[in-house]
DNA sequence: TTCAAACGGTTGCGCGTGCAACTGTCTTGG
DNA sequence: CCAAGACAGTTGCACGCGCAACCGTTTGAA
């Protein structure tokens, strides 16, 4: 079971991995990031960290890539100097909306495999699983 | 979802490597062919690798520091020189004998924050998502 | 006011992993 | 019978990752 589930989330994320490595240059990493910051402009490293639940340093290499490619770029907060407030550049918000409906569509046709209510008791499923183990704790560990 | 999923795969491994680590010292990929060695005595690496579906190099190293522990053996097939049989030792037998019943422990425990009908409906929507990805293919890819 | 602890973020290092290339063996077609 | 390709398994190499240590900043309590 644990394999199990381990086996079809490595399949999954190849699946769409291939997609946005061959059409954006996007390692998963960058691409969560550019899924949070896009949806949450100005947050920092430190809540992508923990929306995401990638480690820190994560986080932190797949920023500094995106800022050299010139997609995101930090700009020192005011309020607390440690912190850098993300924001998207006007090439990050182009990639950003040619980013969002593919992976719409592709999370679609994942599901498409399988009927409404079946969708519905697996979705419960893992959120079961998931409460379970914690995961929805906010900021913990 | 697809982030989901691997954030679920990740905790869920976690969860039990854990214990793996802490009382056998084993490391994943290596109860991983223990379980598998344990199940289906005299078989191949290269079984081992399609039924976890691991790549052969991380099998290869599993069985390698298993050998080197002295819970696998293994025997040069006669049949075909190129291929190694593989099988547990008395140590690895006495370990298999403790990590079994952990494991299906392990497993009701996580399975137990649900219901029959719910764990069923669970099981048969990771089975549509592995089928629609083709992961039940024999020796493919 | 001051200093220690906590925090945001970055970086050096070691480790596990996948890829590709390799060795040795078998298989098959000419 | 032999050469070429396929296959089982191993290893050199490069890379991404997590850990721990680090820097600069902020906070809070003495």
């Amino acid at each position: 079971m644990p394999f199990r589930l381990n086996r079809l989330a490595a399949a999954v994320s190849q699946h769409l991995s291939a997609v946005y490595r061959a059409r954006f240059a996007l390692e998963i990493p960058e691409w969560r990031v550019m899924a949070t910051v896009g949806q949450d402009l100005g947050c920092t490293a430190q809540h992508v960290a923990d929306s995401t639940r990638m480690h820190k340093t994560r986080v932190s290499r797949a920023i500094a890539q995106l800022a050299r490619r010139g997609l995101i770029e930090r700009v020192a907060s005011e309020r607390d100097r440690r912190e850098r407030a993300l924001r998207l550049t006007r090439a990050g918000r182009r990639l950003y909306a040619k980013l969002v409906p593919l992976a719409l569509a592709r999370e679609r046709a994942l599901l498409a495999c399988m009927s409404g209510a079946e969708r519905r008791s697996l979705l419960r499923g893992l959120d079961r699983l998931e409460q379970f183990l914690g995961l929805h704790e906010r900021r913990s560990a």
